[in-house]
This record gives structure tokens, C-alpha cells and sequence, in this order.
DNA sequence: GTTAACGGTAAGTCTAAACTTACCGTTCGT
DNA sequence: ACGAACGGTAAGTTTAGACTTACCGTTAAC
């Protein structure tokens, strides 16, 4: 099992990626809207979207003849989670490093 | 200018950099300590690290003979505050959505 | 039942970038 | 002053993956 929020973040490595996410947050789109809307080709656009999906960052549900994409919260959830996680590690290291700092001072004395 | 949280968040694609910037969360460490505790070469870490000093997301500092990296919080702060947006985002349209729906269901009685 | 719109997938190409080895400059210790 | 440790950089290789075209299945409209 990998983690979840770390590769959801991988996922975001690519533009046209991030795009297609900006895109996905502001509304539900259909493939073809997205692929409108992007300089790239429908199956590109599809390919991203399969990616995305298996990372747990978008849903689709059918619609007659389209495919309806849109975030998935849980995804964001998850990359929230990741990035909170490191903040906490970087505050306790700067806590400890001005410990450290102040028993320093303190030895000077 | 290029928007600053959003090619912060490109440099985590890379798994060998999310690994370096998951370790110096924990504590600062020179060059040689990183490409220790990471299966590729010192060089390759070097390469890294320029990358990720160039996305904003770390800083060094010259210690003698050796170089210590840590986390820049800036960087970290600038990816929550990308994620922030999308979540927004993603809150009103999911707002929207539900409006849209109750007006329907005005509609139908 | 036929046609058109929509979208997924397969196959192949091509480029970006991650990695290696080799080399060089700088700083410290002795 | 000399040797060793540390780390940045250049050059070259190789692989991942982003993209295209071509094709096929499915749904809906008429």
C-alpha cells in the first residue's frame, strides 16, 4: 500500500495536469470540454483523466453519450494532510534547533 | 512572473525530491548526508537540490567544507496556500451545484 | 436502422529530465 | 604546503511519459 497523498501529489507534477484539475475545481466537465479548453488532443486529455483517477483525484459518472469528470475532495483532503504533515516536521525541527541554539548561548556564558 | 506555489508543487512529481525535501523536513543536512540515506548519487542529489533552491523551496548554507540544506517554510506556505484556492474553489462550485439542484426541484412541484 | 457525437484504448514517436561517470575548485586539517 | 573531504558542474546515456493518429465501442437522435 502506498500512501495516499504522496503520489496525489506526484500527481500535480504535470501542467497540463494541474490545468485539468484547475479546470475540474471551478466546475464538472465533460471530456470534450476539457479538451476544448486545453492545447492538447482528446485522448491526451483522456489519458490525464485515467491518471487521475486511479490517484483518487477526480470521479466520473456517465451521461448519455459524455463522461462527466469532477474533483474529488477526499484527493485534496489527502495532499492537504501530506503538506501539513511535512509543515509539522519543519516546526518541530526549528523548535529543536533553537533549543539547541540556547543551551549554546547558555555554555557561552 | 510565474505563479509561485503552483511549479513549488511541480517539484514533488519527482519521488527521489520528495524524499530529499521529506528528510531535511526533519533537519537540516549537508549534501553527502542526503545522497547516503538516498539510493542515487551525490551528484544526482546536487542536481536536485538546485532544483528545488531554484523552485524556492529550500535554502543552503556553506559550513565549512560542507553545505547545509533545509526547508524554506515560504515554499511550504506558498503550496498550502495553492491547495487553499483549489479547495475554495471546489466549495463554491460544489455550492453552486447544490443551488442549481434545489432550484430544480422548485421547478418540478 | 443509420448516422453522428462522444470518449476510451492501442501503437508508435519524441522529448524532457533523471541518472551516471569524470572532472574541477574550495576548504580544512596536519 | 599537501592531502583529503566535500560538493558543484559538464557531458553523455537512458528511460519515463506526454503526445499524436488511428481505431473501436456505445449511446442517442431522427
Amino acid at each position: 500500500m502506498e500512501a495516499y497523498g504522496t503520489d496525489a501529489l506526484g500527481l500535480l507534477g504535470d501542467p497540463t495536469r494541474r490545468a485539468i484539475v484547475e479546470l475540474l475545481a471551478r466546475r464538472p466537465r465533460t471530456v470534450g470540454e476539457l479538451a476544448r479548453a486545453l492545447p492538447v488532443s482528446r485522448p491526451a486529455v483522456s489519458q490525464h483523466l485515467r491518471v487521475l483517477k486511479d490517484g483518487g483525484l477526480v470521479v466520473d459518472q456517465a451521461a448519455g453519450t459524455r463522461r462527466i469528470y469532477q474533483l474529488n475532495p477526499d484527493g485534496l483532503v489527502a495532499m492537504r494532510a501530506y503538506l501539513d504533515r511535512l509543515w509539522d516536521d519543519v516546526l518541530t525541527s526549528f523548535q529543536k534547533a533553537a533549543e539547541a541554539a540556547s543551551v549554546d548561548v547558555e555554555e557561552e556564558k
